[in-house]
DNA sequence: GCCGTTTTCGGCCCGACTGTTTTCAGTCG
């Protein structure tokens, strides 16, 4: 099945090659269906099967005409027309416009003067001084060609946002300190929050510009300085991480936070409205004509456009400008909302840390409970406890909660969900725990019908009370694991299980899409941290902003509640049949003793 | 090629930086 990363790209390289044509207007209009595909919750292939070619026209940017060639795409695997353009210029188009500096008509020219098809073509052009010989080219066009190409070989792709959070508030806490600037704020997916980002979008206000890009540029931790401009520089740390700094005139300060937050969707639209009021937006702000009207703040231009402010984790054009216009935006769940963890593991298993370390380091963070949730006996790997051990630590549980102050620990278990559906431990022993989380750990590749029945048949366990890290992707290592979403939600509303929004970096699972797909189907949520140390149990922010994402509010995830709410909760869940359990095993004893 | 509270035709987001040009094309976000 084509993938609708596979079809994003084939639609970006049509895009190249139409404007290597030197047409005007295709190739943004195949880069816009290329982000609508892009953007889109659902596998291109899932919307044809189910809606065929109406439906995939309904994808934003998709017409008649690009809906067809994806149609083609879906059902033979390949597309004449993009074959017919490919054979005037076969070369690789998407790897080589990914080195920066390098569009379609520079891999045109490479082509044609040079016979250039990839990258190692291209880089050995410039070693022998081929490319610094061509017309409009020079000796420093092709030292960034060459530095581009090294670079990208050994640092590729995108930062998990976990990993780059610290260095980025490091960075701008030692800019914020410096007295050159008098305002700075990270824009792009980073204040957006996205679950990766490329680069860090940094915009300013500065008395002396020219002073503060200098100070910038230089910085500790830069490696390589690609940029430097007046208003715009752009540096390299030796990490790889790449950091833009833009600096702008007070007055325009809120429509540049605006306009570097992005995302680009989210942006075109917004600028499309402002044309339709007669206006003109810019990173410089609204205007009528030559006059500014708004810009000052984010707020006043959103108003301007007759829109409510927009939380930027919701900034990506699925829907939420429409609600914005309508006054119809939920008030999402802020930062700090959640005050419990329902996913801590400790070094009983794979974790780092103590239960006593990690109770305490969550009461430091000001989190009123924590659930310990060690993994279980099947997953040898991280010596998951069996039911004695479960027993043993329950009891542990007891006389730390007995002890400790200001934090409740709730008892738990991550149970591994086998290959067919069923727990690795006793639903005597499950029946004790206060919180069941279940999860997949093995069989990733199953089919979909197959892991489908898998979790629903583990969902079906009246033990169980949340479905850890659904999708059990890992963020650029391991793909999401292939179920019927909408049957899993079904059934988790049913037996009245909760889903997790894992905010471990790694995980961020479910994402934003998947739970606004929970929500709309009335099914709870939990942010979990999933730490394995005491530093970890930090990551609830990330959690946070996926919910964010989702257009969650504080009521939909239930660890915003103190903790006896919770307990309710998830005892609902086991009460019927616990009570049931209860019965049979008194009228056992009963009928043990001859009464 | 897409799209529509100005449009089914006639528009299509906007601006900075670089390199190499002697006024701007190409790239990027």
């Amino acid at each position: 099945m084509i993938t609708n990363g596979e079809i994003v790209t084939i639609l970006r390289e049509m895009a190249a090659l139409y404007s290597m044509r030197g047409e005007a207007f295709k190739p943004q209009a195949y880069e816009k269906a290329a982000m609508g595909v892009e953007e889109s919750d659902d596998e291109m292939a899932d919307i044809h099967a189910k809606n065929g070619l109406k439906g995939l026209e309904e994808v934003p940017g998709v017409g008649r005409s690009i809906a067809e060639h994806i149609e083609e795409l879906i059902l033979t695997g390949k597309l004449h027309k993009y074959d017919e353009l490919k054979k005037n210029l076969p070369v690789d188009i998407a790897g080589l416009t990914q080195i920066p500096g390098v569009g379609p008509k520079t891999v045109k020219t490479l082509y044609q003067k040079l016979g250039v098809r990839d990258v190692k073509d291209l880089e050995k052009a410039c070693r022998t001084g081929k490319v610094a010989a061509l017309p409009r080219f020079g000796k420093s066009s092709e030292l960034k060609i060459l530095r581009g190409i090294v670079f990208h070989a050994d640092q590729s792709g995108r930062f998990p946002i976990g990993l780059v959070y610290p260095v980025v508030t490091r960075i701008l806490k030692g800019l914020e300190a410096s007295p050159l600037f008098s305002r700075v704020a990270v824009c792009g997916s980073f204040r957006r929050q996205k679950e990766t980002v490329g680069d860090i979008d940094l915009l300013a206000i500065a008395k002396d510009p020219a002073k503060a890009m200098a100070h910038f540029v230089s910085i500790d931790e830069v490696a390589e300085v690609l940029q430097r401009g007046e208003t715009k520089s752009e540096i390299r740390l030796e990490s790889g991480l790449q950091i833009d700094m833009r600096i702008v005139p007070e007055e325009s300060w809120g429509s540049a936070l605006q306009y570097f937050t992005g995302n680009k969707a989210h942006n075109i639209k917004l600028r499309t409205i402002a044309m339709k009021k007669g206006y003109k937006l810019s990173e410089y702000g609204v205007f009528k004509g030559a006059k500014q009207i708004a810009g000052k703040t984010e707020e006043d231009v959103y108003q301007t456009l007759g829109l409510d402010w927009i939380p930027p984790e919701m900034r990506h054009d699925a829907g939420e400008i429409e609600a914005a216009a309508s006054h119809a935006l939920p008030l999402i769940i802020g930062y700090g909302d959640v005050i419990g963890d329902l996913q801590v593991q400790t070094n009983w298993t794979d974790g780092r840390n103590s239960i006593e370390d990690m109770a305490l380091a969550a009461a430091k963070l000001g989190r009123e409970y924590i659930a310990i949730t060690d993994h279980t006996k099947s997953l040898a790997m991280t010596g998951g406890l069996d039911e004695q051990g479960l027993i043993k630590q329950m009891k542990e549980i007891d006389r730390l909660n007995a002890k400790l102050r200001g934090i409740t620990i709730l008892k738990g278990a991550e149970v591994n969900i086998m290959k067919d559906g069923s727990l690795d431990i006793s639903d005597e022993v499950l029946a004790q725990l206060d919180v069941v989380g279940v999860a997949v750990h093995s069989h990733f590749t199953m089919p979909r019908a197959e892991m489908t029945e898998r979790i629903l048949r583990a969902l079906a366990n009246p033990h169980v009370s949340i479905l850890f890290h659904p999708t059990a992707r890992l963020i650029n290592q391991r793909p999401p694991i292939d179920f019927d979403f909408e049957e899993v939600v079904e059934a988790a509303k049913r037996h009245r299980v909760a889903l997790e929004i894992d905010a471990h970096p790694y995980r961020l699972d479910l994402h934003g899409a998947l739970i606004r797909q929970a929500l709309e189907a009335g099914v709870k949520l939990v942010i979990d941290t999933d730490a394995h140390s005491t530093a970890e149990l930090a990551f609830t922010h990330f959690g946070e902003a996926q919910a964010r994402r989702g257009w969650a509010t504080k009521a939909d995830i239930l660890n915003t509640q103190p903790v006896d709410g919770v307990l309710k909760y998830l005892g609902k869940n086991q009460r019927k049949p616990r009570h049931e359990q209860k019965k049979q095993a008194h009228a056992v004893q009963r009928a043990g003793r001859g009464i």
